[in-house]
DNA sequence: TCTGGGGTCCTAGGACCC
DNA sequence: TCTGGGGTCCTAGGACCC
């Protein structure tokens, strides 16, 4: 059996966690820049917060309920959740991380007999309870445990555990055709891998509920709509087409992008922007050992304002690498490219859309490689920032960053050609 | 004035080859 | 010049997830 388990509204729970005298206090948490709402607590949901809703246009609402209002703080949340996973470990035969609040366990045979559908039913909900429970204690972060034959399965009891009071948190799904009137009364929208499009064509189809489609043939399914759909009803009957995903695979493509405070008109605070973000790619790009061999680059305006303009650019390096420096020049070209003025940009970024494990082979077959000045001082930069903060060492092509005065350099005519990859430490 | 930041997988269609 | 089938590879876009 799979139990996933998740952390109900993660981030503000772990504001909570600090702030204990909100607790049963409605709560929401903004995203970057404070841009929008990512994260509602229960009674903030209650009030008809919506989700991914732009901060400015409820503000208002917000203000006029009480509302608590947290920016958000990445790094406090991936510690939390760390603490949490860790814990989880103990409940579980084999267990996957499937994203920062969540995790799917395999549980262990609770020795039970299986001719007796409702006593088994019983000793899993006991079995979520006892987890729930745990991690409360233990860490105070609230969670749901939802249980059942296939990941689908357990997805859906952890909804089903959210959604209804009498199940506190945790619902076992164990014997099917028990679960005719609940899967009859939720949507196919709720289901792990039904979207907004594949429930309106499902409903153009006449299929409205989990019932409905869990009844329907999968090779039916697989012909009108996808192989993954049809997985979805093989798995909504309890045969498991998904199995653990342990190893965190290496990425096949790293994206770093922000949207801005402030709108940006002029071109070299845009480059300094994609040099940050080139950074952070390069960065992400070592942790797992890899090279870059093509890079994306785009600028946006507003998708809200009249004249949108989104142009990118993909570019082929000359060699594969994860030197910070190379990728931040061929940002910057890139930048200087598709920039035009005269326009109010919200956003940009860099993605690393080709990368290549750096085994030995491969670089003793693409030759030239990377220096090995490159690699020390890769090495280097890298042990600062993770021993001192990321952000420590940098270059001053990324900009001069926090309150750092450097009005030499940046009024030096030759600034930006001559010292873009001069590496620098900022000392606190 | 202010509107998130990441990812994955599948499929259809075009280019090209025999 | 037109007609035809079978196959692979690549890319863009669509759909989904958190």
């Amino acid at each position: 059996m799979f139990a996933l388990v998740d952390c109900d509204s993660f981030f503000a729970s772990c504001e909570q966690i600090f702030r204990p005298d909100l607790r049963g206090k409605p709560i929401v948490v903004l995203s970057n820049n404070d841009g929008c709402i990512v994260a509602r607590n229960r009674q903030a949901k209650a009030l008809q917060v919506p989700d991914l809703v732009a901060y400015f246009k409820v503000k208002q609402l917000l203000e006029k309920q009480q509302i608590e209002v947290f920016s958000s703080n990445y790094e406090l949340y991936g510690d939390i959740s760390a603490r949490v996973m860790d814990r989880l470990q103990d409940f579980a035969t084999d267990m996957e991380i499937y994203s920062i609040d969540e995790a799917f366990l395999l549980l262990p045979d609770l020795n039970i007999d299986d001719t007796n559908a409702s006593q088994n039913s019983n000793a899993y909900w006991q079995y979520g309870r006892t987890i729930k429970k745990t991690i409360w204690k233990d860490i105070r972060v609230p969670v749901s445990v939802g249980i059942g034959a296939t990941k689908t399965l357990a997805k859906l009891a952890s909804h089903i555990a959210k959604q209804s009071l009498r199940c506190q948190g945790v619902c076992a799904i164990v014997n099917l055709p028990r679960w005719q009137k609940v899967f009859s009364r939720i949507p196919v929208k709720k289901i792990w891998g039904i979207g907004r499009k594949y429930a309106s064509r499902l409903q153009a189809d006449h299929i409205y509920s989990v019932w409905q489609l869990l009844n329907c043939n999968p090779k039916t399914i697989q012909r009108r709509y996808s192989v993954n759909l049809e997985r979805t009803v093989e798995e909504l009957n309890g045969i498991p087409c998904y199995g653990l995903e342990k190893e965190i695979p290496d990425k096949q493509q790293i994206i770093s992008s922000r949207s801005f405070g402030k709108k940006i008109t002029e071109l070299e605070p845009l480059q300094q922007a994609i040099s940050q973000y080139a950074s952070r790619a390069c960065q992400k790009l070592r942790t797992q050992n890899a090279l870059a061999t093509t890079i994306n680059v785009f600028i946006q305006t507003s998708r809200f304002e009249e004249d949108y303009y989104a142009p990118a650019l993909s570019i082929k390096l000359p060699c594969p690498t994860n030197d910070t420096r190379t990728i931040i020049h061929f940002a910057r070209q890139a930048v200087w490219q598709l920039y035009k003025p005269h326009r109010r940009y919200a956003k940009a970024g860099v993605a690393i859309t080709e990368i290549i494990s750096r085994t030995p082979q491969q670089l003793d077959f693409l030759a030239p490689v990377q220096s090995s000045h490159s690699e020390n001082l890769m090495q280097v930069l890298d042990t600062i920032n993770q021993r001192s903060g990321s952000g420590t060492a940098f270059f001053l092509a990324q900009g001069i960053q926090q309150k750092w005065k450097m009005n030499r350099f940046m009024k030096s005519p030759s600034y930006t050609t001559r010292w873009l990859d001069l590496p620098c430490i900022m000392i606190r």
